[in-house]
DNA sequence: CCTCCACTAGAACATCGTTCTAGTCACAAC
DNA sequence: GTTGTGACTAGAACGATGTTCTAGTGGAGG
C-alpha cells in the first residue's frame, strides 16, 4: 500500500534528465510535463513547486554519493582525505550530476524556490562542523575557525568539479590524491 | 561630447545597489527602472539586457580590486601569495560586492543572458593559465594540469568568500595570510 | 521651417512558475 | 445500487518577469 506513485516517480525521472541536460534553472515545468506525461496539476499535487523537486533529487544523488563516507573510528587523517578523495572520484565519474548539484548548492542561499534545500544543506553544514571540533579537541588538526578549515579542505574538490571534464577511473584517482592530501596538509596541526 | 551619459550612470548605479541589497537575480528591470528614474525602453537604449548590466558592473568591480595585483616581476611565491591574499583582503572588507561577483560567476556558465561575461571570465582564465605555465616553466612551481593548480590556489579562498561575514581589517589580513600560504604549500615544487 | 536622429516613454508580448476550478475514477458505506 | 469520499488528473487562468514594439519628444544642422 506504501507504493511509489508511478506517475511521481516519472516525474522525478523526467525532471533528473531535464536538469542534468539544460541545468535546474534553464528546465522549465512545461519541460518536466512534457517528457513526464504528467500534467501541472499533477506535479504540483505530488511536489509543492520546481525547488522541492530539486531538493528530492538531491537527497537522492547525495545518497549516491554518501557510500564514501568515511567511517567515524578512523583517524582525523583517513576521515578527512576519504572525504575530500571521494568526493573528487564521485564527482570526476558523474561530471553532470556533480555540477547538478554545484548549481543548486549556489542557488539555495538565493533563490527562496530553494528554501528546503538551504535548510537541508544547513544541517549538513553542522553535521560536519561538529565533526570537526571533535578533531580539534583530540589535537589532530589545527584550531582554525571551521568555515576557514572547511574552505581550505574542500574549496579546491568543489571549485574543481564545477569545471571539470569526465575523467577515466585511473587518472581520477591520482588528481583525487592530490585534492586529498593537499587538504590533510591545509589543517593538520 | 563623448560624455558618458547621465541616464547610463544612473541606469548602473541604481542596478548595483538593488544588486548588492537583492542580489542579481531577485532584482527586476522594474526595481531598476524605478530606482534610476529611468524608463524601461531608456534601459534596453543603453544595454542589451540585464545581463549586460551585470557585466558592466562585473567588470567596474574587478577593476577596484585589480590593484591587489602582484607585479609580474616577483617571485613565483610572492605572486601566489599576493594573488590569493589580495582576493581575500578584498572581498572582507567588500563582503556584497564579493558576493555578486560569486553570484556571476556561478550563473555565468548557466545563464545565457550572462553569455558575454562568460567570455570575459574565459579570457581572464586564459592569462592566469599563461601565468601559471611560466612558473612551471622555471621550476617554481609543481607540474599540476592548471585546473589542478587553479582550484588548488583559489578554490578555498572563493569557498570561503562565499559564506563570510564583515571582517575587521587585522582579522582579515591573519585569515587572508592562512590562505595564502596553504595555496602556496599546495603547489610549491 | 524642415529633417533627422539620439533618446525617452510606456503599452504590448512571450514565457515562466504557480494556483484555481472542474472533473474522473476506485472503492467503501449503507 | 446508490451515494460519498478522497486521491489523483487535467488544463485554463493568473501574476510576474525580461524583452520588444510603437509612438513620440526635443534639439542640432540644412
Amino acid at each position: 500500500m506504501n507504493e511509489i506513485p508511478d506517475r511521481r516517480r516519472a516525474i522525478l525521472d523526467a525532471a533528473l534528465a531535464c536538469f542534468l541536460e539544460h541545468g535546474y534553472r534553464a528546465t522549465s515545468i512545461a519541460q518536466i510535463r512534457q517528457k513526464s506525461g504528467a500534467s501541472t496539476g499533477s506535479i504540483y499535487h505530488f511536489f509543492s513547486g520546481k525547488g522541492a523537486i530539486a531538493e528530492a533529487l538531491f537527497r537522492q544523488a547525495i545518497a549516491g554519493w554518501a557510500e564514501f563516507a568515511p567511517s567515524p573510528t578512523a583517524s582525523a587523517e583517513e576521515r578527512i582525505k576519504a572525504s575530500v578523495s571521494g568526493l573528487v572520484i564521485w564527482g570526476l565519474a558523474h561530471p553532470d550530476q556533480s555540477r547538478l548539484l554545484d548549481e543548486l548548492r549556489s542557488l539555495a542561499p538565493l533563490d527562496d524556490e530553494l528554501k528546503d534545500l538551504r535548510a537541508f544543506l544547513a544541517s549538513g553544514h553542522d553535521t560536519a562542523a561538529a565533526a570537526f571540533a571533535e578533531m580539534q579537541a583530540t589535537g589532530a588538526v589545527k584550531k582554525l575557525p571551521f568555515p576557514v578549515a572547511h574552505a581550505l579542505m574542500l574549496g579546491p574538490a568543489y571549485s574543481y568539479l564545477r569545471s571539470a571534464a569526465p575523467t577515466p577511473p585511473d587518472a581520477a584517482q591520482r588528481i583525487a590524491a592530490v585534492f586529498a592530501t593537499a587538504a590533510w596538509q591545509s589543517v593538520k596541526a
